[in-house]
DNA sequence: TCGAATTGTGTAAATATAACACAATTTATT
DNA sequence: AATAAATTGTGTTATATTTACACAATTCGA
């Protein structure tokens, strides 16, 4: 079984964040820990990688565990790897973050796991090394909304230009120019007008569009240049 | 010492791309493999993580196996965990590139590991997932030297800007116009004149600069907007 | 009916990019 | 010594993009 014969065997987990946004703020599903090590401790989700298992359907199944929901974007975010990170035991853990709809998830998955959202930033102290896992999966964020179209994963189906900026406000925590923010979106071609209009508002109504899901998965450059580099 | 016991410990090996540049051409050390497996064919160099190694640890261990150098510029790329990747047996491997300069590597140490600089566009096929690796590698350094001044990395203390120049049309196997390159990358404010010209030239010599190293570390933005969008 | 809040669209100035021309340097050649 | 060929350094201009604004339209409650 063991064919590579002079070298350690290690335990291998995987972390995950998963990242949703309530119209306002950018929020965290975390982890009030209800067992050992830590318990009582906030902590991101995690497993371990199994036997006969690929490292991306483990981390499937995590996102799954936690949220019921399946085909979930995702992207690795690194490898921590420090000898001490998981003081039980050695273990090296693939951190990675998602991206739901905060409105889209099984809420009875997240209570079995004791999972609750929680403000990006007012977020608890976390476990071991997750709070360095959650300060470079946001910088991954950030870098990868400026490039690509990966924001509306955390929006509706249907969804307004102000709702988009609101959440582009506050991956990047700062005001963005609304005028130029609409031009700007409408010149990647990737949203549809709906035809319909946010009835939850008590002023004037927005236009509801839904992203070109063709384009967006041929033209995943077209937010290339999409917010100043300045916030990269 | 299993502190998890109902968690299966896997093998977590590293491979690592090291890329060189020879003013022409983008190269990469590879291995002509004589050992088990695979003797005979093509990969990138690897390594095992140790029981009480930190990840970090270990690539600066297996670059300096390679090369002879320390403190080698290096980063992850993503880490590799498909079940049937290694035939001997199950391995995850944790994937990074190092930029070094092709002629400040110790030939002897490279020797001894059976290395080779072989131009990236002419590579031979490598065993397991490593073109995988060596694909993803390229794209992150694209995206990664288009944004952030690390194709330095790749250069002798002292170069040109055409030298820089023909560095980046490797890297992004495109021409660039001598010009606006020029202007570009002096805007950056980044190099600085050393007062010195290329000898090495039967043409007009051109001026030799180098990085401005404390700008380099403070202002690792400067490069934003460097490489137009396209190309990332 | 009016005012407050919000949304949609427009415009002009500043900045950045792209596509060019031309002069200066260096060596080999005549 | 003059000249040609290759290369380097420095413009310049037209176009595109970004920024910083103004104004009109919608909606609802006072």
């Amino acid at each position: 079984m063991n064919k590579y014969p002079h070298s350690t065997r290690i335990l291998v987990a995987l972390d995950c964040l998963v990242f949703g946004f309530d119209g306002e703020e950018l929020k965290l599903l975390l982890i009030k820990r209800n067992f050992e090590p830590e318990k009582g401790k906030w902590s991101l989700m995690g497993g371990f990688l199994e036997a006969e298992e690929d490292l991306e359907v483990a981390a499937n199944r995590i996102l799954y565990d936690l949220t019921g929901l399946k085909d979930i974007y995702f992207e690795e975010i690194k490898t921590f790897g420090k000898v001490g990170r998981d003081p039980v035991e050695r273990t090296i853990s693939i951190c990675f973050f998602a991206l739901i709809n905060i409105h889209d998830h099984n809420q009875d998955q997240a209570k079995a796991q004791n999972a609750y959202w929680i403000d990006l930033k007012n977020r608890p102290g976390l476990i071991f090394d997750h709070n360095e896992m959650v300060n470079m999966a946001l910088e991954q964020l950030r870098y990868k909304a400026a490039l690509h179209p990966i924001g509306f994963e955390l929006l509706p189906e249907k969804f307004t230009i102000p709702q988009l900026q609101k959440l582009y406000e506050a991956i990047y925590d700062t005001p963005l120019d609304r005028r130029n923010f609409s031009r700007k979106i409408l010149s990647t071609k990737l949203l549809i007008d709906t035809g319909e209009k946010n009835q939850n508002s008590t002023t004037k109504k927005a236009i509801l569009y839904r992203l070109d899901k063709e384009k967006y998965q041929s033209q995943f450059n077209a937010f290339h240049n999409f917010m100043s580099d300045a916030m990269i």
